[in-house]
DNA sequence: CCATATACCTGGCAGC
DNA sequence: TGCTGCCAGGTATATG
């Protein structure tokens, strides 16, 4: 579920809300993806300063250190008054003066680290390595065609790595391409100035359309609202094999790329 | 350094 | 109904 879009439609569904907030009680369920890298107790008492977004990691900022939170393939925050009782999925719950943060994570791909600070050795082995910020002002179009020019991989392998630019998944991955014109196999070393700014802008607008429109709710996104996306309904090419293209009515291919699944217009996406 | 495969975990679905 | 196999939004890690 959890691409560039959905997390920062959930940040922006709680960041406000919880700002300020003094923590209460912190407890965690079943093991995530990687230890908390605390004693759980050592949260409690911690203010919360404000949330932001790095890639695909939800920032929680405190003032002693910060969370790093990630949703993996199927985490989903909610943040409301308490009461509930953590369910078989909820592995994560921090209750605060001002709610409760809870992380619904069945596959438990997710995680919540914490570091002393975003120099923290913990929190650059996490961070260190991504690449820059698509929808932020240093998404530069000489320093992504800089970057693309360096790899032999296939386009849609090279934006899923996320050390050029992050944020892009599987779903908009395929999207972007869809928009760009930009077959998912073509090697990224081998596209054309032109067609590099393209895919650069269609980055750019996928992403940002995708926000407004609350992410992808394809199974079980939801904001931590509770509120689920749309951004699913207006997919071009994404979980669409053998469906009619929405431009050319060519029907959409699916193939597999790492072992991910790519879909693709085959008369829209010549090269 | 780069490209690709593997592992982690649970649930939903199609097919028999 | 129950079993099996496949599929799913990610990414650190290991292996060429």
């Amino acid at each position: 579920m959890p691409e560039l879009p959905e997390v920062e439609v959930t940040r922006l569904s709680f960041a406000s809300a919880i700002a300020g907030a003094r923590v209460l009680q912190a407890t965690l369920g079943k093991p995530l993806r990687w230890p908390l890298g605390c004693p759980v107790q050592a949260l409690v008492g911690r203010q919360v300063l404000g949330v932001r977004r790095r890639g695909k990691y939800l920032l929680i900022d405190l003032d002693q250190g910060l969370l790093l939170v990630h949703l993996g393939m199927s985490g989903a925050l909610s943040f409301g008054p308490a009461g509930a009782l953590p369910g078989k999925h909820d592995h994560f719950d921090l209750l605060t003066t001002q709610g409760l943060l809870r992380l619904h994570d069945p596959r438990r791909f997710g995680a919540v680290v914490h570091a002393d600070s975003e120099a923290d050795p913990v929190a650059q082995k996490l961070l260190g390595h991504l690449g820059v910020e698509p929808l932020g002002e240093g998404f530069a179009l000489q320093t992504f065609a800089l970057g693309l020019k360096k790899r032999q991989a296939p386009i849609k392998q090279v934006l899923l790595a996320g050390d050029v630019v992050v944020g892009v998944g599987n779903i908009y991955a395929s999207e972007a391409l869809f928009l760009a014109g930009i077959r998912p196999t073509t090697r990224a070393a081998k596209l054309s100035k032109p067609r590099i700014a393209g895919l650069h802008q269609a980055i750019q607008t996928v992403l940002a359309r995708a926000v407004q429109q609350g992410g992808s709710s394809l199974r079980d996104f939801s904001n931590a609202q509770g509120q689920t996306g749309y951004f699913q309904l207006e997919a071009m090419v994404y979980d669409r094999a053998a469906e009619p293209c929405r431009v050319c009515t060519t029907p959409i291919k699916r193939m597999v790329q790492g072992q991910r699944s790519s879909f693709f217009c085959p008369t829209c996406q010549k090269i």
